[in-house]
DNA sequence: CAATCTACTTGCCATATGACAAGAAGTGGG
DNA sequence: CCCACTTCTTGTCATATGGCAAGTAGATTG
């Protein structure tokens, strides 16, 4: 029975050695399906799972001021899915997370989660891991924000994360940049002529 | 001798209460000054210490392709200071933080972080709140500038963070926004000829 | 198979912001 | 008190990107 949560165990056997701990570990997590177009969170509403997303495709975005939607994230299969501020704060989501093909992955509850980190002590190393480097990833994406063109930026996910460009369309991948669908159709037609 | 750290235990009085505790935080931070101009953290070197900030005022900043300065944060009284990826994962930091007026400031290293981290349950949960805190606040940046005019930026700013623009000069106020500073001026400008 | 839809591209023009250079105003050292 | 320095402003022109609208090509549905 806990073979099926074979994902979750090898998640977090980078950290975790022993496999009472891992028996553990895994016993908190539930199996969690979620179709096409439906949601994994909903804007103005408090999250109440931390996800390991065990294979599909989604993406979060939110509202700007003048109702157009920001792609603010993509989660491709092996990532874990969350929002920080709701999840942790129990605050309202300002965003969304929407399912872009057919997800299969494990949910824990805040309350199951706080018992994990607070009895295994090799489990809130990992859980601060996941904090620290989604965290850094975050000022990565801010600074290039900051000081690259859009085309730099394309041109960088498209190295660092080809599977995103293959599996969201053209507009999500455009507002997760900053720019239309229009600019990035453009930026598209520029690199391949680049590359005659 | 411990109430010169005053200021360390009402930092963590927020989530714990007992004395005895608050002494064992108490004891593994220490005083650090630094002068005006000089740094907190060096790009390229490894942070070792996370601070938390009694009085003064910081900027972290690093270096974009074609070598200008960024301003990727300011850090006021009150504040914790760190840089997540280089104190958190041990790696060569990619900012520095240097120093605008002396600073004050209470340190503590990566493994008394972790004694107190792993022996304290309140501590930690102090110690994830202002990861996820930061967290937050980061995509929030994040969004306004994907979605939002510099110049609303610069407005959100002077609601939010009045202080920060009393202290820092333009040049690195604009380089915050995302913007050059010759364009603040002009946004600056903008906003004044509103206001009459 | 026709009728829609959605995804993507392209053209035209508008606009926010950048690059560069010069000037004005304030600051600090000798 | 002067000279150099930094900070901030302003002008001119260039450029990246946006807004809008039309067109093509696939996909979907009845």
């Amino acid at each position: 029975m806990d073979n099926e949560k074979a994902f979750v165990r090898r998640f977090f056997q980078v950290g975790v050695t022993q496999p009472e701990k891992l028996d553990m570990i895994a016993s908190h997590f539930h199996e969690k399906l979620i179709d096409k177009y439906d949601y994994f969170l909903l804007e103005g509403k408090t999250s109440q799972e931390y996800m390991l997303l065990e294979s599909g495709f989604m993406r979060a975005y939110s509202l700007d001021t003048a109702g157009n939607e920001v792609t603010t994230a993509f989660y491709d299969a092996g990532q874990p899915v969350f929002d920080v501020a709701s999840f942790f704060m129990h605050t309202p989501s300002k965003e969304s997370i929407q399912v872009l093909s057919p997800c299969k992955g494990w949910v824990i509850s805040f309350n199951d989660l706080n018992i994990l980190f607070h009895s295994i002590p090799e489990f809130r190393e990992v859980g601060r891991g996941i904090l620290v480097k989604g965290f850094a990833a975050l000022k990565l994406r801010m600074q290039s924000m900051i000081k690259e063109t859009a085309e730099a930026r394309y041109a960088m996910l498209l190295q660092s994360n080809p599977e995103i460009l293959l599996q969201a369309p053209l507009k999500h991948i455009a507002s997760y940049l900053g720019i239309t669908d229009t600019s990035l159709s453009r930026i598209r037609r520029e690199l391949s002529k680049q590359h005659k």
